[in-house]
DNA sequence: CGAAATATTGACAATGATCAACTCTTGTGG
DNA sequence: CCACAAGAGTTGATCATTGTCAATATTTCG
C-alpha cells in the first residue's frame, strides 16, 4: 500500500477546496472549522502510478483528494481491466473499503497526486458529532453511486460515439465544478488506451471514435488539452442530462432535507408511521 | 407514484426477514425491536408494473423490500433502456431519491412485491438514534454499490456469454442470501427482454446466449425455475466472485468495525491526526 | 539520441444487432 | 371449454459495430 507516497506534510490551514466541499450545505462555524482542519492536517503526495487502495487489501484510511487524477478499477484473471469511476479532486477514496471491508476495487493514481488522508475511525465518529461532514460525506457517496448508474447506462446503451462523447462531457462538468476546467475545455491526463479501460472499447476504437469527433469538428486535442466545440450537439449525440454534477441543483431538497433531517433533528421520539 | 398499490397493511410483529437484515451485525435489543416494529408498522403491496419511485419526481418514503422483484432503470431518450440493477426482497429502494433528491432512476416492481414503507425523514432520525439500525443501512448501501461496480464491469469487459453466467451466478447467490433459492435452482420471474436490458444485449442475443448454456448442460429451465446445473464451470466462465455477496465475509471486519466505530464510539474527543 | 510508451492506420474477423418470420404460451371473452 | 389475441420465445439470414492483428508514426523521457 501506499506505493509512492513521498511526502507527507502538515498544515493547519483547511484548504479553500475542501472548506468549499463541506459548505455545499452551509457555512462551518467555528468548532467545524477546526475539527476539518484537525483532520485534514495530514496530507500526503502520491506519485503516478500509486495505490493508495488495492483490491483485497484490508484499508485503514480515508482520502478525501485535492489534485490529481485517480481511477478505481477491476481487474479479471485474463488480465481485462474495467475502470468504475476516474478519481477527481474533490473525490473521497476509500469510504466503503475503509469502513466496511467491502474491497475489490484498486485505485490508482493516474497523476501526481495530494490528498488528505484520514484515519477511517474518526470518519464514524464525525457521523454521530458533526452532522455537517456527515451530511457533506453522505452525499458524495449518494453522488458516486449516481454516477455509476449513469456509466451503466453509458456502458449497456450507448455506442462508441455515444459513450465517448457522454464521457467527455461529464468529465467537463466534473471539472468545471472542482474548478479545474474552463467554458469548453479542459486538461485530460489520461491515455487513449485509458479511457478503453473505462468506456469498455479497445484502444484502437478509441482512437477512431477521437478522430471522428475531431474530424466532425465536436472536439480539438491540444497537447494534454481537450476543448468541446461544440456542447450542444455532442450532449444531443450522448444524450447527456447533468443533474447530480450540477451544483444548482445541490441546494433544494439536499440542504433543505439533509440540513432539517440530520443537522436540528435533536432528539425527537420516533412517529409511529400510521396512514 | 404508487400506481398499482391495492393494499396497505398493518402488522405490529417485525417480520422475521426484516428482523434478520437488521441483525446482521449483532441481536437487537427490546428498543430497537420496538422501533423497527413500528417504523415496519406499514406495508404496501405493489402489483406487478407498479412505480414507487419515478424518474425525475421527489420521493418521501423509503421502501424495504418483504417479497417480489423489481428493478431500477434509466431510459434514454430514444426509448432504450438501461437496468442498473434488480431489486431483491431485502433491499431498500428509494433511500438516495429521498435523502439526496438525486432521483434520476425510475423503480418498477417486476412482479406482486409487498414492502414496508417509511417515511425518510425517520430514516435519518434512526441513524442518529439507532446505531444498529444505521449499520444496516448504511452496509446495504455499500453492498448496493459494491454490486454496481460488478455491473459495470460486467457491462464494461465480459461477452454475452459471461454476462449471462455471471448474472445467473449473482442472482443465484443474492436469493441463496435471501432464503429465496436452492442450492442450485432459483425462479426467475423475468423475460429474455428484461435480462437484455439488464445486460446491454438485444432480445435474440439473450434467446442465444441462453440456448448455448443450455446446450452445453449449464443450466435447465422448467416452467419459470432455472437450474444452475455447473456452478463451478459457471463460476469459471464468469470468473465469478462471490464477495459482498457472501454472509460469512459480513462478520470479521465489518461487525468489528461498524459496531465499535458507530454503535460505541462515544462522545470520545476526536483525535488529531498526526502522522 | 534511442528506447519505450503512446498514437494511428489498414485489413480482416467476430461478436452482437436488426429484420423477419414463425411457434408457443397465456389469458380472456364468448 | 374453445378460439383468439397478445405477449413471449425461437430461429435463420444478414448487417453493423467493434475487436484483433500488424505495421508504422509520433511523442516522451532518461
Amino acid at each position: 500500500m501506499l506505493d509512492g507516497v513521498t511526502q507527507v506534510t502538515h498544515c493547519n490551514r483547511l484548504s479553500p477546496a475542501f472548506r468549499a466541499k463541506f459548505e455545499m450545505f452551509a457555512p462551518l462555524d467555528a468548532d467545524e472549522s477546526a475539527v476539518l482542519s484537525a483532520l485534514f492536517a495530514r496530507r500526503v503526495r502520491l506519485e503516478p502510478h500509486a495505490e493508495p487502495v488495492v483490491e483485497g487489501t484490508p484499508s485503514t484510511t480515508v482520502y478525501l483528494v485535492e489534485s490529481g487524477w485517480g481511477m478505481r478499477y477491476k481487474l479479471l484473471s485474463d488480465g481485462r481491466r474495467q475502470i468504475v469511476n476516474f478519481v477527481l479532486p474533490g473525490d473521497f477514496v476509500g469510504l466503503r473499503s475503509s469502513l466496511f471491508g467491502i474491497q475489490n476495487q484498486t485505485v490508482e493514481t493516474l497523476t501526481a497526486t495530494t490528498a488528505a488522508a484520514i484515519p477511517s475511525a474518526q470518519i464514524m465518529d464525525l457521523f454521530r458529532t458533526h452532522p455537517k461532514i456527515a451530511a457533506a460525506v453522505s452525499w458524495s457517496s449518494a453522488r458516486e453511486e449516481a454516477m455509476m448508474a449513469d456509466h451503466i447506462v453509458r456502458l449497456g446503451r450507448r455506442n462508441a460515439y455515444e459513450r465517448m462523447s457522454h464521457l467527455l462531457l461529464e468529465l467537463l462538468r466534473r471539472l468545471q465544478a472542482a474548478g479545474l476546467a474552463g467554458d469548453r475545455a479542459f486538461d485530460l491526463p489520461v491515455t487513449q488506451e485509458t479511457l478503453g479501460d473505462f468506456l469498455g472499447l479497445s484502444v484502437v476504437h478509441v482512437n477512431r471514435t477521437l478522430r471522428r469527433l475531431r474530424e466532425e469538428k465536436l472536439i480539438a486535442q491540444e497537447n494534454g488539452r481537450l476543448s468541446l466545440l461544440d456542447i450542444a450537439r455532442l450532449e444531443a449525440i450522448a444524450d447527456f442530462e447533468s443533474p447530480y454534477l450540477d451544483h444548482r441543483m445541490t441546494p433544494p431538497r439536499t440542504q433543505a432535507g439533509l440540513e432539517r433531517m440530520q443537522a436540528e433533528a435533536a432528539e425527537r421520539p420516533l412517529e409511529v408511521a400510521a396512514s
